[in-house]
RNA sequence: GCGCUCGUAGCUUAAUGGAUAGAGCAUCUGACUACGGAUCAGAAGGUUGGGAGUUCAAGUCUCUCCGAGCGCGCCA
């Protein structure tokens, strides 16, 4: 019986679909009943103070006149009381949860309900350099780039993954004439083993100190732009080396991201002119001290002139403008894709914005095509600065990871010593890495966030390691218990107690959680999500005798809701890319 | 100078214009030979940076001031 879902399971949805009509009645005309979480019931339907205003009517007589119109809603809600200035408090009724939640549960999505129109949607992300280090700046665009792939492509879109690697350019010069130098297999060894920056820092060094080196390396730019085999094939070195270490990095990070993501700055150097010819026959090129410039309307520079985006240098070389533009044309008019999602530092605001008017101006971007900016702040040390090494270099991205995964290992040796040493390891890869992810994720993106150890890999608090245990703990019952989880699927639960009310309405509002999340871009509104079915599972199962229960029904229906708990949890966990162990 | 972002308990933070601003950590008080104590229950902690405005209702919207960070023509 799986399928996937039109309606939404949120019962907060129900409520007003339900009450929907009554309002429209009561109000003459169509009304939001404005319903909401509530501290004082399961929910607050509060569109009768509005209605009121407009008809200039008391708020509480204009509920009591939706009641009646509502007529008899007992299937639904097994209370519904006036309160205060006239907000109306809903109880939701046992039964109902019941049938809600078994058909939920019965999807293959869990009652998250699929996308109304399906999008072909292009997610820019990550983006390392070639030949240089991953460093905690690519932690957060590659974790909550993840992220919102794992959403998009779960309520139904058309993902495309774009890896926009920096693999072209002139440092290419100076690091193809470094690579002839230290010999091809030499330096292919010291790039697999992820000594990027060691490489980088030496052809850097050649060049500012040796003259002969730097003219070797600005000819070598030259051989590379105009096409030569060699060089070329030189460049491919490096550039496959480079993204074998980036791979390294992902399958530790744990990410979707594959070779086959990968659309480097090289991939547009052949749509790099028709940008200028195109933008010169729309007529809005213009020259500006000897360089190709757009001036899109509303931006200025600090003498309140006219800002331009450069097109083509003064030296007739393209630009980052000109290949993001290159870009938009490749994944409107190639990928014919809708949503170009830009997942890249708070910084690049205006570059983008500027990016985003020309296109439109030109043609290339229309409606409903259109791009978002999904902007992060910045990774900081306890000194509240940008996080640092100790020796004061940025902090290369593989050996965090790697301390993240020793550091759980510690943790799990710690406190459960008899696990075999091999599932430890992965465990610890599970909780370490979930820790780094889970903490870049749950706290609002835009914002800087401070990197703490202690905090992170903790087990109490909103951490991923206190998810990941409360989801072991649902597994572990059914090993206490001794039988498969699949078998309590078909169980329709009897809700009862208040933490089981509470725990069922928590699980019905996956639903909303995951498009909440989705439609403003940020994870950490299903992680909030997520830490809260945790808590409401442990206050059930602290109140709920669930192996002990009075009956061998209510045994079997509050297995059913540690099952159902887990899947949630298991799955809310995988959108964001953590990986939930049965045992830890 | 102009623009963008941020400012919430000691610390880290949440909150679709809705009632008494919700958590976690730390602190304090309870529950125990425990369905995994890697737990649960409770207490205390706030004039949401200041001020004004819009609204039946503002942490949220508008304006202004203060503070922090970032951006503002040929780097990406």
């Amino acid at each position: 019986m799986r399928h996937n879902r039109k309606t939404m399971s949120d019962p907060l949805h129900a409520v007003a679909e339900r009450f929907a009509q009554a309002f429209a009645t009561v109000a003459g005309d169509i009304a939001d009943p404005v319903v909401r979480p509530s501290d004082h019931a399961d929910a607050q339907i509060n569109g009768a103070l509005g209605v009121a205003k407009k008809l200039g009517s008391n708020p509480r007589q204009v509920a009591k006149d939706v009641l009646v119109a509502a007529g008899d809603v007992s299937d639904m809600c097994s209370s519904l009381e006036i309160a205060g200035p006239g907000f109306i408090n809903v109880t939701l009724s046992n039964e109902f949860l019941s049938i809600q939640l078994q058909s939920a549960m019965n999807d293959m999505h869990l009652g998250v309900h699929v996308a109304p129109t399906r999008l072909t949607a292009a997610v820019d992300y990550s983006a390392p350099n070639v030949a240089k280090e991953m460093h905690v700046g690519h932690l957060r665009s590659t974790v909550i780039g993840d992220c919102i792939v794992r959403l998009l492509e779960f309520v139904g879109h058309t993902v495309i993954r774009e890896n926009h690697i920096g693999d072209w350019g002139t440092p290419f010069g100076m690091l193809i004439e470094h690579l002839i130098d230290m010999g091809q297999d030499t330096a292919a060894q010291e790039l697999g083993v992820g000594d990027l920056d060691g490489f980088y820092r030496a052809a850097r060094n050649a060049f500012d100190s040796d003259d002969a080196f730097k003219d070797r390396a600005r000819a070598r730019v030259v051989l590379l732009q105009s096409g030569d085999a060699e060089t070329l094939h030189l460049w491919r070195t490096l550039v496959s080396e480079s993204t074998r270490y980036f791979n390294h990095v992902y399958r530790l990070l744990d990410v979707l991201l594959t070779d086959a993501d990968i659309m480097g700055e090289s991939s547009y150097n052949d749509l790099l002119a028709p940008v200028v010819e195109r933008l010169r026959e729309a007529k809005l090129l213009e020259v500006s001290d000897g360089a190709d410039v757009v001036f899109p309307a509303g931006f200025t520079n600090r003498d309140g002139h006219p800002l331009p985006l450069i097109i083509r240098k003064g030296d007739g070389g393209y630009n980052y403008a000109t290949s993001d533009l290159a870009c938009v044309i490749d994944r409107t008019e190639r990928l014919d894709a809708s949503l170009l999602i830009y997942v890249v530092g708070a910084p690049q605001a205006q570059h983008l914005s500027m990016v985003a008017a020309v296109a439109a101006q030109a043609g290339w971007l229309t409606p409903p095509a259109h791009m978002v900016h999904v902007a992060f702040g910045n990774v900081l040390g306890d000194d509240g600065k940008m996080l640092k090494s100790r020796a004061g270099d940025t902090v290369k991205l593989a050996a965090l990871l790697e301390e993240a995964v020793e550091r759980a290992a510690k943790a799990i040796a710690q406190k459960n010593p008899d696990m075999p040493e091999q599932e430890r390891a992965q465990v610890a890869h599970m909780i370490g890495i979930g820790a780094v992810k889970y903490s870049d994720l749950s706290t609002d993106r835009v914002k800087d966030y401070v990197f703490d150890w202690e905090r992170m890999l903790s087990f109490d608090g909103n951490t991923a390691p206190y998810l990941q245990y409360a989801h072991a703990r649902m597994c572990s019952i059914f090993r206490r218990a001794g039988i498969e989880r699949e078998s309590v699927r078909s169980v329709s639960p009897i809700i009862l107690e208040p933490r089981e009310h509470a725990l069922a309405i928590r699980m019905l509002q996956f639903d909303s959680a995951v498009w909440d999340a989705l439609e403003k871009y940020s994870p950490h509104r299903l992680c909030t999500y997520l830490y809260e079915l945790a808590t409401d599972f442990t206050a059930f199962y602290e109140h709920c005798p669930v192996l002990k229960a009075d009956t061998e029904e209510q045994r079997l229906s509050r297995l059913a809701l540690c099952d159902s708990a887990a899947r949630v949890l298991e799955c809310g966990l995988n959108l964001l890319g953590i990986r939930a162990p049965e045992q830890m």
